[in-house]
DNA sequence: TCTGGGGTCCTAGGACCC
DNA sequence: TCTGGGGTCCTAGGACCC
């Protein structure tokens, strides 16, 4: 080994809490009909599988797979399907971060299914009953299984969370400073957090096999090959930490809507159509972090499976920031109109926000301001939409019928959110 | 026929200035 | 007539993550 970093993280032990197949567990919990079969969650449009039950993965379906082509695997083993419940799975995720926050150590939110603990405060003899603990306290609660992983550093506690998740029963594992060389000789590159598939390609072809091989290498030639990130997860999977180790704030730097369409699109109207709705969502969500932007993004893809395939973006500086859908949705029109081009068939669009800033400490140009009317429109515009639901209001160009919008067919009730959606129970 | 969406970070290369 | 290099800023695109 080329570091023997055993001083400077001993105190540090970080935990990673993710729970098992988040999507599939989800809808298990709600729908006992699903428990112990294989069972996949599809994408937007029902195309490709993004989530599967332990059941699932065992027939091989990979992530990601394409669902035309795996037809007659499901049908063969009674593979169960459902739309994505986004709805379901944010409000789900809520519940188990809430019951993590109240743990009283640091922690960080990752993702939607992961967040990490910082346990350093923890004795290291009480650190595996401590989590087996916590596993069972948030089944209990949520009826969410989870795998937790111990380590010095983020990467390492990422490790550690793919040999908790092998083990058949207790999930929990974990790896202290000097079970670090040992650990890194089982762990195979592909499993490495930081480590894509280009990069697994780049290795392999190379003869490198093992976490531990790749950290045989020098650190000039990591850098050159994988860039400072990779350098940065090597040295954490020596014990160095290199990355933040906690983060409790971390504001979000851009925001983003988009979508396949249905069908392929040609009509500048319905592009029209799209665009907007995506302009309004992503507003509506600005105010509901109370966050503006001033930098926008429209963007048009052409089928990505046929050739010749294109897209196209272009982006604006607004001149002052803004969180209205009117006066965002009015430019981004203007700019779709720019990168429209006739008797093309479009498959996917979408707008991104970037110069996120807090409402509150928004720096207003001292000459170019919004009109402060915008401000309250917008607010009126929200209360007669959470009053009367989703949608009362909207803006003309987003139109009432939308013929882009994906198809959800398979889709599983809203059993947490909405009184019209919620479980029943027969006796 | 049918192939996701929402993020972050890094790098290379062009424009521009001195 | 000949000819430069360094710095910064911006953006597109790639790689990675879930």
């Amino acid at each position: 080994m080329r570091y023997l970093y055993h001083t400077q993280s001993d105190l540090v032990m970080l935990a990673l809490v993710d729970c098992n197949n988040f999507f599939a567990s989800c809808e298990i919990a709600f729908d006992p009909t699903l428990r112990n079969k294989p069972l996949v969650v599809l994408s937007n449009n029902d195309g490709c599988v993004i989530a599967r039950s332990k059941e699932a993965k065992n027939l091989n379906i990979p992530m990601g797979a394409p669902i035309f082509k795996y037809e007659s695997l499901f049908k063969a083993h009674g593979v169960k399907k459902r739309s994505s419940n986004f709805t379901l799975y944010g409000d789900m995720s809520n519940r188990i971060m809430a019951i993590l926050s109240k743990e009283e150590f640091p922690i960080e939110i990752y993702s939607i299914d992961e967040a990490f603990l910082d346990l350093s405060s923890l004795p290291k003899e009480k650190l595996l009953s401590y989590a087996k603990t916590l596993r069972k306290k948030i089944y209990n609660y949520s009826g969410i299984s989870v795998s937790i992983g111990i380590a010095p550093t983020k990467t390492l506690a990422k490790a550690s969370n793919c040999f908790a998740k092998k083990k058949e029963t207790e999930h929990v594992h974990l790896i202290t400073n000097e079970q670090i060389t040992e650990h890194l000789k089982h762990f195979l590159i592909k499993d490495i957090w930081g480590i894509g598939r280009a990069h697994l390609a780049f290795l392999t072809a190379r003869g490198l096999k093992t976490a531990y091989d790749l950290c045989q290498k020098q650190d000039d030639w990591i850098k050159k090959h994988l860039t400072i990130q990779g350098l940065r997860t090597i040295k954490e999977l020596l014990g160095v930490k290199s990355i933040d180790s906690i983060d409790r704030f971390c504001p979000r730097k851009g925001l983003l809507r988009s979508s396949s369409f249905g069908k392929e699109i040609e009509d500048y109207k319905e592009l029209e159509k799209a665009i907007s709705y995506f302009c309004s969502e992503a507003a509506l969500r600005l105010r509901k972090e109370k966050l503006t932007c001033s930098y926008l993004q429209v963007f048009l893809h052409t089928n990505r499976f046929k050739t010749p395939n294109f897209s196209k973006s272009l982006s604006l500086a607004l001149p002052f920031p803004t969180q209205s859908t009117r006066v965002l949705t009015g430019y981004a029109l203007t700019l779709l109109k720019k990168i429209y081009k006739p008797q093309t068939l479009y498959k996917k669009a979408g707008v991104a926000f970037g110069d996120i800033q807090t409402s509150t400490s928004t720096q207003q140009d001292l000459f170019v301001k919004e009109s402060p009317k915008e401000e309250k429109l917008m607010k009126a515009f929200d209360e007669i939409n959470a009053r009367y639901g989703k949608k009362t209001l909207h803006l003309a160009s987003e139109g009432s019928s939308n013929s882009w919008k994906p198809k959800r067919v398979l889709k599983s009730p809203s059993y947490t959110t909405s009184w019209n959606e919620i479980l029943h129970i027969k006796i």
